[in-house]
DNA sequence: AAATCCATTTAGATCGATCCAAATGACGGA
DNA sequence: TCCGTCATTTGGATCGATCTAAATGGATTT
């Protein structure tokens, strides 16, 4: 506990102090058996004694492994990606990992940007949420070095890569049939960024239902807006000025879907009586919302935990030439107040 | 671009290629103006024919300077966090440092794991909010190591370390303050962890408040409970079945606050009507909600920054031992319909 | 022509660990 | 006593960069 201010302990001074060479004091902080109990126990109280930290950096450098993995996400103030997180935490701080994490705001550039500081520090993997208008060639800069990715959420054309997502088509399609079944036959799709895969798959999802159920859709009823409240928020305004308005909505997710209530809240009409709302995700909000919200589970965290535990499998099998994997989540309907 | 797979580009490689020593290549990387133009073109060329990659964790080992810095909060489902961490970034991904976040779920022994990590990555300061239980000594062991800190939202006693925070007695001042001009007597504070200091300040400028209207304070309306929206929802389901219930309540956060909104629905109660509410943090969210909810503007984002930039100064100024500095920010009332 | 200066470049040691192949030494069997 | 075996320990090279102090060489001064 003595230690020079500043100053580290090295591994040579545990050595040096303990009287045994460098080699095996480092065999033995990496848990090794082939060092006698009573070395390692004489090693471990110099440790103790000259308050040895172990420098992953320097060891990260010989040994050619990283136990950094990289997590670039679209959206931090979304709790979609904050459950995900998690999910993805929860697995990897058990592993042993720890995560550097870069948010792009769906900006291009910016995934660009964090993915160079991400190869700068050698991470030994990454999940990636794609920015909506990214192409596939930028994640192939971390492929094209042998570092795994996998992909969550959103999946851009010819990305030959593994991917933890969830089947957007049938959440959109079960939700819209869930509106039909209680009655509705003219159902807005509403908000959610025009680039997206998620979204057009939702939307995919929406028309097939009604298609199927020999309504047809009205593209007049579809809309695009920001994926936030404020973007629900108006795009419900404007659905509601229509010369023949929809009875319901189907909103590209929960946040979405708030705005949509608020909305509908401010034009005097009461959400779930007077128009029926779905939203999309799942969060832990949606259940307490005045109505609670009617949704499609997407289970983040599932997402997350999904998508850790396969980059560690790529990480540690050392298999990145294998057959690229899809892991595709069925989604559920929760039934709440809103609907 | 025509590299082995898997194996880097090392510098030099690169020297090599263009005709020149490591040392001047690395100048270069650098970006100093030692070197003559037409060298840092032919080199500048070598490294995109090649490929190069800059290997931060190599120049960190030698330089003994980190370009890392730490973040730990409590909770990343609470948007007050989220957008902290936006705040933190916006400042610090300028200057160039990379994040690496850890979340304590108010456990104070992960709090010591993600402690030990970031010594173990050399980070090069560290931005914590405490967990609630946890002691000063945790925190004494990276300034151990002349590793600053900065302390957010919460301060445990005789933490002799800079922080940046929101000044709480005053904001449960100007919140009881609120409410007691709107005519009401009986005012409950709800919610938040009992041991949380933020939570004790907030509870001391509400009595003070009372005290000073005269009205003084009532023991049986102070009620502690997870700072959750179920939280929120137990708490004022107990208090309504109070022998002389309160007309008002202040509650420990937004997100509380949201979910005493909706236990008062739930009771058939109408908030901002028959029970006025007041929450705190002002989280995007409450100007969402219906309705609005009045609530006490602590910028997160602002924290956040103002946290970053401290740091920022402390590891560039080398001056650790310089007094602690402390930020506080005053706190103002946002009033909406909930009130 | 020699000395001085300045701008640029460089060799060799170093950061703190791991890897490898080889050394050590105790022990049992021939 | 000598040797092979096995469990343990070790020195020296190495990862990919930076640091230091010194070398290089052309222009300018004396």
């Amino acid at each position: 506990m003595n230690q020079e201010k500043g100053s580290r302990v090295t591994l040579q001074q545990v050595a040096d102090h303990a009287g045994v060479s460098r080699a095996t004091a480092s065999l033995i902080v990496r848990g090794s058996k082939l060092v006698a109990d009573s070395t390692r126990k004489k090693v471990q109280e110099s440790m103790n004694q000259l308050g040895y930290v172990y420098d992953r950096v320097a060891a990260n450098l010989r040994s050619r492994n990283s136990s950094t993995v990289g997590l670039i996400i679209t959206e931090i103030g979304n709790p979609f990606f904050s459950e995900l997180l998690v999910g993805v935490h929860q697995v990897l701080d058990e592993e042993g990992y720890t995560v550097i994490l870069g948010t792009t705001f769906e900006s291009a550039e910016k995934q660009d940007q964090l993915i160079s500081t991400m190869l700068e520090y050698r991470v030994g993997g990454a999940i990636v949420s794609p920015a909506s208008g990214s192409a596939a060639d930028t994640l192939n800069r971390l492929r094209q070095w042998d570092i795994p990715v996998v992909l969550v959420t959103k999946e851009p054309p010819h990305a030959n890569t593994d991917y933890v997502g969830i089947d957007n088509v049938l959440g959109g399609k079960i939700a819209a049939e869930h509106l039909i079944a209680k009655g509705h036959r003219r159902i807005a799709f509403l908000g959610g960024p025009s680039e997206s895969s998620a979204r057009l798959d939702r939307q995919q999802g929406y028309m097939d239902a009604l298609q199927q159920a020999g309504i047809g859709y009205d593209e007049s009823l579809i809309l695009t807006s920001a994926a936030s409240r404020q973007g629900g928020r108006e795009v419900v305004q404007q659905i509601l000025k229509h010369t023949n308005p929809p009875t319901a909505a189907f909103c590209y997710n929960d946040i979405v879907a708030f705005g949509v209530m608020l909305g509908l809240k401010e034009a005097g009409l009461v959400p779930g009586r007077d128009f029926a709302v779905v939203g999309y995700d799942n969060i832990e909000e949606s259940a307490f919302t005045d109505p609670g919200l009617t949704t499609v589970m997407a289970s983040p965290m599932l997402v997350g935990t999904n998508a850790a535990n396969l980059l560690h499998h790529r990480i540690t099998s050392k298999t990145v030439d294998e057959e690229p994997q899809r892991i595709i989540l069925k989604p559920e309907l929760v039934i709440r107040g809103s609907s």
